[in-house]
DNA sequence: TCGATTAACGAACGATGTTCGATACTGGAA
DNA sequence: TTCCAGTATCGAACATCGTTCGTTAATCGA
């Protein structure tokens, strides 16, 4: 059982998603397909608990984590691991969303995160739309990750450096009048970076979260 | 051509991303599966187009919203109009974020929203971090309402009021001493409506956004 | 009239998730 | 020891899906 799923999660690291099929999986383990229904009844349920697998790992990081004697800087902190994690296993963001079961070490996160909110001055539904924030952004973010980068993930950075700056040439052709933004971002799209852009969306969020703890 | 499109459209709003199959889709346009393949070449760009097909329309309602004198105010009922049209089709978010071509609609509606941040002070840089954290604000927080629900879809209202009572209820009988925030919460869950979910965190990025834009 | 382009069609292929009957292997009950 | 029920394994077979490809019409300018 322990086998199934860290080979699962082993198949998904090396080669994504696609790379996860129940013969592959079998074929790895050294076993049959039928063999791995009598442990998971699903396709579905294989990834959910791959997933929680993973998040796991991630929660046992954030745990050991130290705290500050500031909430908010301890949720950046624990954004900011849960997010890099993520980077790493560009699937995990894709079910996480999807998980229908908020059961586990998900929730074992989600409590986590949401203690920190317990040490400031909100509400209680303050509180838990703040840990759903928190977590639509890194979640939201990772998943743009995933997607990205057509066939140009065959190479190595270079290509990506030119793929975006195709795009930038491709804006920068447009009517000016048009699309004065598109116009202005175009070189900074060119050469931004998903995990500055990540940052920039949290620090927007907490700003948020830190104005509302500190207004009556 | 256009044909293909509004059906490919139709069969994901009536019964969601499972339902477009080249076969279904065929049989309603009432040829072979083997003239789709002449106007589009695969599946992935099928539902690109259907994506960028259905924000041209979200795009529409866009444009033809007042402006206030408020730039902020104006992101916010962009952003919600955008949020509102995904509700009503769950499947859009999962393909709009990753729409590989970042052309046509998509872009006109990303240029749209950054209008919004040219008439605020700020670099280009954090326009376009604001720009992509508003988006990613609406459709991480879309894309989550595509997924939940496992089978109680099937019935209406009152289905997920219990689903989440079911849940809620789960969460009150975890250890109080471990699990502080849940139990907090756990109210809050049982009654909480999404797109209130979604109104807080774009309220919080707003927020940010407004003293990002005031402060020097 | 002829050739080329455009368009349409569905059988066939390979891959995938899933089912199912057959077959062992265990450990206690008789 | 014998028997049987549960535990575990296996892979052939089925249905479905995306995709390919050879074969036809239909249209139109030369």
């Amino acid at each position: 059982m322990e086998a199934v799923l860290t080979a699962a999660v082993a198949l998904l690291d090396e080669a994504g998603q696609s790379a996860l099929t129940f013969r592959a999986l079998a074929a790895r383990l050294g076993t049959g397909v039928g063999t791995i229904y009598w442990y998971v009844p699903s396709k579905d349920e294989l990834l959910d608990r791959a997933t929680d697998h993973a998040v796991g790992a991630i929660l046992a990081a954030v745990e050991e984590q130290p705290l500050s004697d500031d909430p908010i800087a301890d949720l950046r902190e624990m954004a900011i691991t849960l997010f890099d994690a993520m980077m790493d296993r560009t699937w995990l963001a894709a079910y996480f969303m999807r998980n229908t079961d908020v059961q586990g070490n998900s929730l074992r996160l989600y409590e986590k995160l949401g203690q920190q909110t317990l040490r400031l001055d909100l509400t209680p539904r303050q509180r838990f739309h703040a840990v759903s924030a928190i977590t639509g952004v890194v979640v939201g973010t990772a998943a743009d990750l995933g997607a990205e980068l057509p066939q140009e993930v065959l190479s190595g950075e270079t290509n990506r450096v030119e793929y975006l700056s195709r795009y930038a040439e491709t804006w920068r052709k447009l009517d000016a009048a048009a699309f004065p933004f598109v116009h202005e971002i175009a070189d900074d799209f060119a050469e931004h970076d998903d995990r500055d852009q990540f940052l920039a969306a949290l620090e927007l969020t907490l700003a948020g979260l830190r104005l509302q703890a500190e207004t009556p």
